[in-house]
DNA sequence: GTGGTCTAGACCACG
DNA sequence: GTGGTCTAGACCACG
């Protein structure tokens, strides 16, 4: 089953986390093409928080053309298309990259309990 | 030689990008310890931003214990002592990875790719 | 009711008074886990201090783990961690001790007349 | 013997230091009155910190009456007079302890844990 | 309304 | 010359 999970009080914004795991769950195919989204009201009380804050994540996702809004029914996964060409995606993830390393290695981490870190976060994701 | 860019108009601060450059650079040898770092003004006044900026880089250099700060003198790079409890250590590398695996997820990157980009990072840090 | 009063024109800054009585009142069960901080802006114009003063502080406090901040709400009190290592925490607790002694010593204060003072301290915390 | 030690990276200046010191070791007849201080080059050079530092911390102890200058011969204790009144003194030292004890409850010291600290330093002082 | 980042600039302490 | 603190004020992101 497909749930959303946000933590309060890191650096990452509520409405980034919706967006990111609705963005994982597609792409990791735990939410199909023509899926609904849960409703607004329904998530934001769930995970407690504004309504506009959900409603803000999804006019993201819709912008993005990852989702579309149907009047009156909700909102619904639309087919996802790579925006970025190879190569700027590849700069991206380099540049997300490097401030990681850099921050594993500052707490004392090695290149191998990093990347055992990074699986078990995969594993969590589609356990979910 | 040790030079730090920065881009601005993105949504890294640039308190940010100093930072990281500054951990990478150590992480990686290229500056170690007892070196000075570049004074607040002179790096500011390089990098063409507000010395309150650079200070506030330093700062947090210095609250995770990579940096010493030596009245009237500059900033130097400390011996580098473990200052966070497993526990603490664990749950701050944790907080980096989600959002990192998140961002790859979406850019459509998968498990053994962004594995094999951050394999292809550490390797380029103990090149140079 | 929990107030803030500064002093200026002393030796200690004004944020440093700001994070001591927030620690203080932490520490003595006045301010409770959960319990929203004066907003920063709120405290600045009440304290008659610009706002950057304030943050400063409140950073500071979020840096130690004592407190987090929620994206557009404020300031909360968090459930105490042990962030630091014990060494990490008896090196801070020296470094702290180490000019209490020398001011103690210097203002004609023996250990016994030291201690006695310091049990009447945590007497009052503990009493309010 | 009297051997001045000063810790460099910290938040307390070496001048801060070497008065304090200096103080301490009178106020614990480590230093007699008439006993020579250490000369200001021999001890900047022990101590590896500019002159000048050293040349600060002794002016400030002849602007308070601790010590002498005798042109030509170097630093002398003279006796030692209470400057503050007791309500003053009593003030000052409350002052200085109430963040002492906010930062170590903080740390997760108790009571006891505190004083012990205070008296392994106190021992440190009569020791050397 | 809340915090986060940044600039421009001042004044001071320390070495 | 070096960092440390603080002000005044702007603009933006988040909820």
């Amino acid at each position: 089953m497909f749930r959303i999970q946000i933590t309060t009080g890191g650096k990452v914004p509520i409405y980034r986390q919706v967006v990111d795991q609705i963005r994982s769950a597609i792409a990791g195919g735990v939410l199909a093409v023509g899926d609904p989204l849960p409703s607004v009201r329904g998530l934001a009380s769930e995970l407690v928080v504004n309504p506009n804050t959900i409603a803000k994540a999804y006019s993201s996702l819709v912008a993005d053309g990852v989702v579309e809004s149907q009047q009156g029914r909700g909102y619904f996964v639309t087919q996802h298309r790579q925006i970025y060409t190879k190569r700027e995606r590849k700069r991206r993830l380099e540049e997300t990259i490097a401030p990681l390393v850099a921050e594993a290695v500052t707490l004392g981490f090695g290149e191998d309990e990093l990347i055992a870190e990074i699986r078990k976060r995969f594993a969590k994701m589609t356990n979910r």
